[in-house]
DNA sequence: GTATGCTTTCGGC
DNA sequence: TTACGGCCGAAAGCATAC
């Protein structure tokens, strides 16, 4: 036994699955989970769908009025995220899950990896059927679907629990990784982004075969610090990331919509104001320090922009968030001189764990 | 030049 | 015909140090 079992697991068009589960009534129906923004009855972008609004062409991300658009014959709901509602199922079903794997780690609101090498003994047989067993008691317990896929490593296994969704379960054994992986595109394989798969495009890879394939040496040489050498392994169908609980999150941000495009200083920065306490909030609740305070400008013409300042030292204190963010917005405004501002967002990053006594406010003030 | 880490933008849900 | 959120982590771009 020389292969680790790994499972990832992938809940099911998580928002809107969460709203029919809430809602019975929805079954059948084109869900259509929506962020409004407040600023007119349907300004706004579609958070998720479920697979009915999907077979129409709905998805996430894109404006609510022409998701309304497609679906105006069809038996539709609208519905505002609930994000409360979601963050409630997905703990439980993570508390669930985190009784199967020797180690654990939640991915996201509706990800998580499980190590289950010991449990199944190595033995990719059982476990399909430790992961059916779990499909299982998701259903019953919480009612939601989900797609779960079993590999060799973190990389398969993610990759596995996309292939067949909704509801999927695909197991790649070690021996089947190479096959699972060569025929599809470069572009399909984690790491690989849009430029990167233009790159490689013009250097004749275009799958991950071709990929595999490349020489390292010159892969190495093509892509600076260890991306070369983790493209020739990952395309391989290796990896060694291990299964581990995450730490806090690495950042904090909160975003609005201002009510309308503006430039004006007294509009803008009560605003960024309250956001800038949201996020004190966040991490105090959390117990965080942190090394930077960012913000983010999204233009009338949809451009993002956004400025970073990093602090001498990770601090917990309220008054640097709004102090910097304001500074920052102020600059950005000066650079970015022809146009309104649409939305605006503050965040902070660098995020570690609070330790020792309370720190000395206004010390140095 | 290459490696590294920080900043900015991208993209998924 | 257009239409457009909030949050996160990943990818890309840039600066700096040798």
């Amino acid at each position: 036994m020389d292969s680790h079992v790994i499972m990832h697991m992938d809940l099911d068009y998580f928002y809107a699955q969460c709203e029919e589960r809430e809602n019975p009534s929805l079954k059948g129906k084109a869900v259509v989970v929506c962020v409004y923004s407040g600023r007119s009855a349907h300004s706004g972008a579609v958070g998720t769908a479920n697979y009915i609004a999907r077979g129409y062409g709905v998805k996430a991300g894109m404006p609510i009025s022409l998701a309304e658009n497609i679906l105006q014959n069809v038996d539709a709901a609208f519905i505002p995220v609930n994000y409360k509602l979601y963050e409630q199922f997905s703990e439980n079903v993570m508390a669930l899950l985190r009784n199967y794997g020797e180690s654990f780690e939640q991915a996201s609101i509706d990800e998580a990896y499980l190590d289950v090498t010991g449990k199944v003994n190595g033995n990719f047989e059982v476990a399909r059927k430790l992961a059916s067993h779990i499909k299982e008691e998701i259903k019953i317990k919480e009612g939601l679907t989900c797609s779960i896929g079993v590999g060799p490593n973190k990389l398969i296994a993610k990759m596995s629990s996309d292939f067949k969704k909704p509801d999927g379960l695909t197991v790649i054994e070690p021996n089947e990784v190479r096959n699972f992986l060569f025929p599809l595109p470069v572009g399909k394989l984690y790491g690989v982004g849009k430029k990167t798969e233009e790159k490689m495009a013009t250097l004749g890879i275009k799958t991950i075969k071709d990929l595999a394939h490349f020489n390292p040496d010159r892969l190495a040489e093509l892509f600076r610090g260890k991306l070369g050498l983790y493209f020739h392994r990952a395309s391989n169908g290796l990896d060694d990331e291990p299964v581990q609980e995450r730490g806090e999150a690495e950042q904090i941000s909160r975003m609005t919509t201002l009510k309308e495009n503006t430039r004006e200083l007294p509009q803008i920065l009560p605003e960024l104001k309250r956001l800038a306490h949201d996020v004190y909030i966040k991490v105090t609740e959390q117990e965080l320090d942190f090394t930077s305070v960012s913000i983010i400008a999204i233009m009338e013409d949809m451009s993002t922009h956004s400025k970073t300042k990093s602090l001498e030292a990770a601090t917990p204190e309220k008054g640097v968030i709004y102090t910097v963010a304001e500074k920052l917005f102020q600059a950005l405004l000066k650079e970015r001189s022809e146009l309104n501002v649409r939305r605006i967002g503050v965040r902070v990053a660098g995020l570690t764990k609070r330790k020792g006594q309370k720190p000395l406010h206004n010390f140095l003030s």
